[in-house]
DNA sequence: TTGTAAGCGTTATCAC
DNA sequence: GTGATAACGCTTACAA
């Protein structure tokens, strides 16, 4: 009952190692007979071959990492980063990869980052935001490792990403607030000087400009995706624009705040105020009220990324490849008709 | 510019192979100056030893994995879940270790699983919840590497865990309730057949008990840590149980169900019905109202495991442990001493 | 203090 | 089809 190794299979099964490594790897030419002595063994004594010494072998590793920025507690137990997790996990499991999760952040010593992206350790890499993205790219710039991005960064033509449609999405939200009758709509948005925001924001204003609405620009708020965002600037918006019946909000967390900054100025929600979130997070529907909210295949994403990094593993001279996912507005019970004056 | 090995990197520094690793690993005897060619060339060629090459040698791979069942997207994005293991994973980076988080989940194959516990693969395992737990053990029991659970269990009493009091964090939470005034309070748990919940229940219950008020046993129920749980239960009560004024909920995922519930059926928190969570999750304090809870440390909770587990896997034969964490009642907007009637 | 050499457990090449 | 044997890149006795 030792610890086996290729070996002591070998000799048990009456072949040489190299026998056993061909049956384990499902290589041609080995005979029938030889190849169920072998499976017998295995079978018997439960034998399961060294990932490490075979990862040394095949110079693979066969584990992926996942980078995030750490980015304060709030925001990581929204359950976007969850959901997009759970769909990198799954897909790379379904193709025998291992994957692990880590949080870059600044506090940390540049010894610590040089550690998570250790090399010879990871067949590959996804960035989950961009923060994480630049350190990444640079560190790993002259290796071979190959690189998924969560999010389009312009920055990096040739190297994969995923993301949703944020134009569209953000452009069919604010539509579907304009033909409910509002005109005054604010919005709020999150991280500064990103694509996404960027396209969010366009999204924003031309739906308001083919409508004939000449947007207000201190009706726009750029910031971060926390629930502290939403409630901060709501709570301020409450108060200087009585005229504003609407808002579109660039994530659901932010939706959230806003919607306690609502609740806590005695404006309610759809009646006096209507408010639309954008991801679709499974919490979205257990606001008060159930939040009508832009759906994003968050898990597709996650999955999205991992299939494409391992298709990046398995076939290095597949090209580069952006890719965009379909958001989707699910209407709920935080948006209606608009109503002629907020203090019924 | 070629790819470095530890051979290459001695040659240039004019020693051999084992002074460098020596210098990477700081192990003593080798003469400063030797010490200093070797860092001279190490820092100039941006060299990295081999994890993967180590991890053969000393049979350590410095990673450890953390196991949760998957359990539905719901209860995973709750915050919950990413706290626990940011906590884990920070210790873990801080001692020099990767984490790879994995779920468990019955639709997978058994060959799956064995993938996860990849034999050589791991210095240790932490498990965040039962199911896994039993599955775990059993997998590895013939191995010697360390496992911790987060959460106690009877049944492996010497195996490392760490729990909140889960006793004390109810019976306050209901204690509180009852100072303010309330006697009929509902009570909705989480899983089933976890001591967890049976401690819960057991604080529940003692803190009506000594406050002279009989526990009817309608007014609890046990299901899951979800907030579909707790709308679908509290819609019930809300129309059955018109005498109940008060409602501890072993989640702040289920209060925020409940809540929903109650905001549907026109019953005004905290006018005229108190609730309280446990957890004190992030976003407990944007509910609306903001959550009265139960605080846990749950970023401590993982931070904790992850030490127990380094320290038993650095010294094998230190004694398993089990570690009690203290819950702490957060009051916010969500509690008020009792309305005489529901329907003022 | 330093270097040599023997592992660690695989895969891969190449005769047979 | 099979089996030596040489990698893979490191650690670690042990000898010098």
């Amino acid at each position: 009952m030792e610890k086996l190794n290729i070996d002591k299979v070998a000799k048990l099964a009456h072949v040489s190692r190299s026998v056993v490594s061909r049956v384990l790897n499902n290589h041609p030419n080995v005979s029938e007979e030889a190849k169920q002595r072998v499976l017998e063994i295995v079978e018997k004594y439960n034998y399961r071959p060294n990932t490490v010494a075979r990862s040394l072998a095949t110079r693979s590793t066969y584990q992926i990492g996942v980078l995030t920025s750490r980015i304060g507690e709030e925001s990581l137990g929204n359950g976007y980063w969850s959901l997009l997790y759970l769909g990198i996990f799954e897909e790379c499991i379904r193709r025998g990869y291992y994957v692990s999760l880590s949080f870059y952040s600044s506090s940390m010593t540049d010894e610590l980052h040089e550690h998570l992206l250790n090399e010879h350790h990871l067949d590959g890499i996804i960035c989950l935001n961009e923060e994480v993205t630049e350190f990444t790219v640079k560190k790993l710039s002259e290796k071979e490792i190959p690189i998924v991005l969560v999010g389009h960064n312009p920055d990096y033509p040739d190297i994969c990403s995923v993301d949703v449609n944020n134009y569209e999405g953000t452009y069919k939200a604010v539509k579907y607030l304009i033909d409910l009758g509002h005109e005054n709509i604010g919005g709020i948005f999150g991280d500064q000087n990103v694509q996404e925001t960027e396209h969010r924001l366009r999204g924003y204003t031309n739906a308001l400009n083919e409508a004939g609405i000449q947007p207000n620009s201190e009706f726009t708020a750029v910031g971060s995706y926390t629930q502290h965002d939403g409630l901060r600037t709501m709570n301020r918006w409450a108060k200087k624009f009585p005229e504003m019946t609407a808002l579109f909000c660039a994530s659901d967390t932010i939706a959230m705040g806003a919607l306690l900054a609502l609740y806590e100025n005695n404006i309610s929600v759809p009646e006096q105020f209507s408010v639309v979130g954008f991801d679709g997070l499974p919490i979205s529907r257990y606001l008060i009220p159930p939040l009508t909210t832009i759906a994003q295949p968050t898990y597709g994403k996650g999955e999205k990324a991992a299939r494409l990094l391992i298709d990046r593993i398995q076939n290095k001279s597949k090209k580069a490849e952006q890719v965009n996912l379909k958001p989707k507005l699910v209407i709920r019970k935080s948006t209606a008709k608009v109503n002629q004056t907020r203090t019924r």
